[in-house]
Parts: structure tokens; C-alpha cells; sequence
DNA sequence: TCCCAGGCGGTAG
DNA sequence: CTACCGCATGGG
């Protein structure tokens, strides 16, 4: 067991980060903590008097250095928020409330699986439906007398049939895991490949010759593994806030998405992504 | 109960 | 190229 101490970090707010709808295994416990499951590591994080104590047992490299990279620790926001606070009041507004936000390092296959789960679904179930594949298919790991388990690898996934993803409760989405993690599998498509990609765009058309992995899915991920910041993954929250915002048509849902795409790329300057993610958990939060 | 969910794939026009 | 539809499931 590791333990590791931060002190007056920027930008750093354990709910904002959690439950801004970029990752799916972290949860809040009655102490106010949260533990996730990470690669091959739990996780536990506490705020105390401006303090945020990390603790998990590392099993692959240091714990600081996992920390650190995960959690994105290296980044400055405040010229990201500088920036964004400078287009209009209403993202000065979106980033005092989301004020600490930050994208996490996550897994690019666990990413991947996890984005097309989120299709046409709401974010209780996602969750609930991860739990399960890694339950089933994941490694177990114990910590602090509780039992946890790992996001199953593409090798661990591939011994499920299709039928067996259904019993997952995957709905429709079965034969889109399945066929995913084939191709991922025999490197029909190779993430390390796509790691080293030089453009968005690259990244972008490869990705999308997975199963399931649509323009949102795929920015989704560009965004959230990949770091991506110019991507604008576009939802009904995101299409619903721009349209209050901005746009003002009676019917969202006919505003079309070039012309959100433009209107992102114009106004936030590459780093759409950013403004995206304070805009969703805003409006996400506040409601109607 | 009924509507909806961080959409995608397929098909028709 | 765009427009539309069906899809499984369960949360609220």
C-alpha cells in the first residue's frame, strides 16, 4: 500500500473530475472519498484540508508517476480556463462551475469498449454494464478488505460469445463488443499504431472502423484517452446547450452538426474538447 | 407507465 | 450525400 500526498493543487475537484461523464469505475464512498479501478490498481482518493491523499498498491512502475499521469497533473488548466473565460460570458460562467475539471489519462482499449457501451444509454447503466464485463472477465484484485476487478483485456473479453455479452446486459451492443475486440485482438486495428499517429483526423478514421464507434464515440475517445483537445464530441446535452447558447432554433434537434462543429472550432480555438467538457457538466447539472 | 439515454448501422431516397 | 428507423435495456 502506497500513499500519496498533493498539496494546494489547481484546478483539482474530486466531484468535477469524476462526475463531469468522462470515466465510468469511479464512486463515491460515505467518507467522501473515491475509489476507482485503474489499469492494474485501485485507487482511493480523500480531500482533507486542502490536501488530496492518494492511496492504492501499484503494480506496475511508481505510484507517484501513476498518479500524476493519470490524473493529469502536468497540465496547466489555468491557460486553458484563461483563454475560455475570454470568448463570452457564458463559458466564464461554465468554467467558475466546473472550475475543477481535468481529463484524465485513461486506458485507450478500456476507453474504447466503454464509449460504445455509452451509445444511446444513460450513465447508471453504463456503469453498472462495465462492472459486470469486468466481474466476469476482469482480474480480481483485493483492497482494504474489499474485492474489486480489473477492466478485462481484449484477450480475457474475446472468450465471451456474443450471447454471453448479451447476458451482460449489453442490449444491441453485443455484436458491436464482440466484433470490436476481434479486430483489436488480431491487430486488424493496432492501438499503439494509432497512439503515434501525427493528426486528429488520422486517429479519427482509424478508430471509426470499429464496430460501434460512430463520430461521437470516436470523439469521445479522441478526447478522453488520446488528449485530443481540438475534438468536440457532440451529445443532446452539448447540442442542447450550444443551441441555448448560441443558436436559439426552436427545435434542437434539426441544428445541424457542421455548423455546431464550425461554430465550436471558431469560437474556442482548439480546445473544443475543454469547452465541451465544462459546457456538458454545466448544463448536465443545472438542468433544463 | 412512458420517455429517455454522452448513437450507430443499415437502408432508402 | 442526407434522412430516417430500429435497436435492448433499465433508470427516473
Amino acid at each position: 500500500m502506497e500513499t500519496y500526498v498533493l498539496e494546494n493543487l489547481d484546478s483539482f475537484n474530486l466531484i468535477h473530475i469524476f462526475e463531469c461523464g468522462q470515466c465510468f469505475r469511479w464512486n463515491k464512498n460515505e467518507d467522501g472519498s473515491f475509489t476507482g479501478v485503474v489499469k492494474n490498481t485501485v485507487i482511493n482518493v480523500i480531500e482533507q484540508e486542502n490536501k488530496f491523499v492518494f492511496t492504492g498498491v501499484c503494480k506496475d512502475g511508481n505510484f507517484q508517476e501513476f498518479i500524476k499521469e493519470y490524473f493529469d497533473l502536468e497540465t496547466d488548466y489555468s491557460i486553458y480556463k484563461e483563454k475560455l473565460s475570454k470568448v463570452d460570458s457564458y463559458l466564464k460562467e461554465s468554467i467558475e462551475f466546473g472550475n475543477g475539471i481535468r481529463i484524465l489519462n485513461q486506458d485507450l482499449w478500456e476507453c474504447i469498449i466503454s464509449f460504445i457501451i455509452s451509445a444511446n444509454n444513460n450513465i447508471p447503466r453504463i456503469k453498472k454494464i462495465i462492472e459486470k464485463l469486468s466481474l466476469n472477465y476482469g482480474e480480481k484484485i483485493e483492497f482494504n478488505n474489499k474485492v474489486y476487478y480489473t477492466f478485462p483485456t481484449p484477450e480475457k473479453l474475446s472468450k465471451a460469445t456474443v450471447e454471453d455479452l448479451r447476458g451482460m446486459g449489453l442490449g444491441f451492443r453485443d455484436k458491436r463488443i464482440f466484433n470490436t475486440t476481434k479486430m483489436i485482438l488480431e491487430k486488424q486495428i493496432d492501438l499503439d499504431k494509432i497512439k503515434n499517429m501525427e493528426t486528429t483526423d488520422q486517429m479519427r478514421e482509424e478508430l471509426l472502423k470499429l464496430d460501434g464507434v460512430g463520430p461521437k464515440v470516436a470523439d469521445c475517445i479522441l478526447l478522453f484517452s488520446l488528449k485530443r483537445m481540438d475534438v468536440f464530441p457532440i451529445d443532446v446535452w452539448v447540442r442542447r446547450v450550444m443551441n441555448d447558447l448560441y443558436i436559439h432554433n426552436e427545435n434542437e434537434e434539426k441544428v445541424n452538426k457542421k455548423e455546431l462543429l464550425n461554430l465550436a472550432e471558431e469560437k474556442f480555438l482548439g480546445l473544443q474538447g475543454i469547452a465541451q467538457q465544462y459546457l456538458f457538466y454545466w448544463k448536465r447539472e443545472m438542468g433544463a
